[in-house]
DNA sequence: CGCATAGTTGAATTCCCTCAACTTGAGTGG
DNA sequence: CCACTCAAGTTGAGGGAATTCAACTATGCG
């Protein structure tokens, strides 16, 4: 079943027996799943390929990624525990999924989820509910894509991770390179790079090492990525 | 029912008479809805507002578009006859969705829509299937705005425009204005008439007027929009 | 400790935007 | 039917934000 899975990448299938304790973080206990740790850089799937599992991330980080004839990438999202992976393909994969770094993730047959959804309202609702906040995600990049300047893809970015990571205190580590962050946000790596230095030396954020940022100025932040157009407030 | 909806706009309500033939194109036959008849410019929801009503085109074309504080306006996607509106939503409208011109549109309740997805398996394969639409399309547009130049983003969308409304000889009359077409690529209206000018001398279209075009030389330019990297091919 | 990779910083270039002038075209009323 | 008007579209010149290219500095791993 994860031979078409496990063919061409690194990953290494774990038993049932490390399975009760993860199986539990996952909202659909009904149907068979297989526990998956992947290395750093390894493919879950191609571009373009067959979509045969949906994944939800446990632990670690995964990017879905596409490329151009001549090189130019683009990462779609990044994936972070608790997050699903390849739900929106209807039959194949537009982006491919690689590991950001060692990652753990729940592995399920996308036929038994199909099944499951059709014959279980329940669980036709999460898929739904699923697809609809990636779809809000991918709007709200839409509009970032568009319309914002590069430092504030870079706020807006920061913002997100402190929302998805951090540890109350605005403290988080970026499980990603520069080089991904670049190719997440349109631009390139000197430029985030140069972003970062920037916020540093206006005291909105603080860097230790590379990875790890600590948010100084949230509301600075926040006013710098750009939102803010409650036309609407009923 | 509809209260919510016309105020505020000039939407216009038809009565049930013109409802039958329009009914047929709806695979939802088996819930009420309203057709209605919007004029140019008219706001069909605001941003941020709750989501009541779900949409499907049946003739013209309507934006989604968001603004920022500034005034830069982002168009999410265009709506063209067969096309969905608002399905995206969870409670809260992230775009706004505006009439480009005159359009008529099949009106339902979302409440309505939601129970029947929830006892219809049928129905509720549908909205999914809209869903996973959406964001299939809401990817290609992310690559496109992270990587693409501003030739390759309007190749992009004259192949799009070319495979939605062209009439089988590559003709097709674009709805929308230059200033739209600019807010959806993220350029400018002037960049987006300097491209077309430049794809006119280089005779890979022909300009009637301002909003006819006709598609000459339809490789190059799909070759110009950069998609190719087929690493799969199985 | 040394090497390789990742990250930072600077200088020059490029692509697209801004601003401005001009042209076209659609709609209106004489 | 034509002239008028105003919005929409086109084209050019100049400027700016991000890229490219290159050098240098950290960082992490054997």
């Amino acid at each position: 079943m994860l031979a078409s899975l496990t063919s061409g990448n690194h990953a290494a299938v774990l038993d049932r027996a490390g399975f009760a304790a993860a199986h539990d973080a996952t909202p659909l206990p009904q149907i068979a799943s297989h526990v998956l740790r992947v290395a750093r850089d390894t493919e879950l799937y191609a571009e373009g390929s067959p979509s045969h599992h949906v994944y939800q991330v446990l632990a670690g980080a995964v990017r879905t990624c596409k490329l151009l004839g001549d090189g130019r990438r683009q990462i779609g999202f990044f994936a972070l525990p608790g997050d699903w992976i390849g739900l929106d393909a209807a039959t194949r994969h537009l982006y491919a999924a690689e590991a950001v770094k060692t990652t753990v993730l729940l592995c399920f047959s996308r036929r038994e989820l199909d099944a499951l959804a059709r014959a279980e309202p329940t669980a036709a609702q999460l898929v739904q509910s699923v697809l609809r906040q990636g779809l809000a995600a991918a709007e709200r990049r839409i509009l970032m894509f568009g319309r914002k300047t590069a430092m504030e893809r870079m706020a807006s970015f920061l913002a997100d991770m402190d929302a998805r990571l951090a540890d109350g205190r605005g403290c988080f580590t970026l499980p990603m390179a520069r080089g991904d962050i670049a190719d997440y946000l349109g631009l390139t790596a000197e430029t985030v790079s140069r972003m970062l230095s920037e916020l540093r030396r206006r005291r909105a954020i603080a860097l230790e090492g590379t990875q790890s940022i600590r948010i100084l100025d949230r509301a600075w932040l926040e006013g710098l990525s750009g939102e803010e157009t409650p036309r609407y407030s009923a």
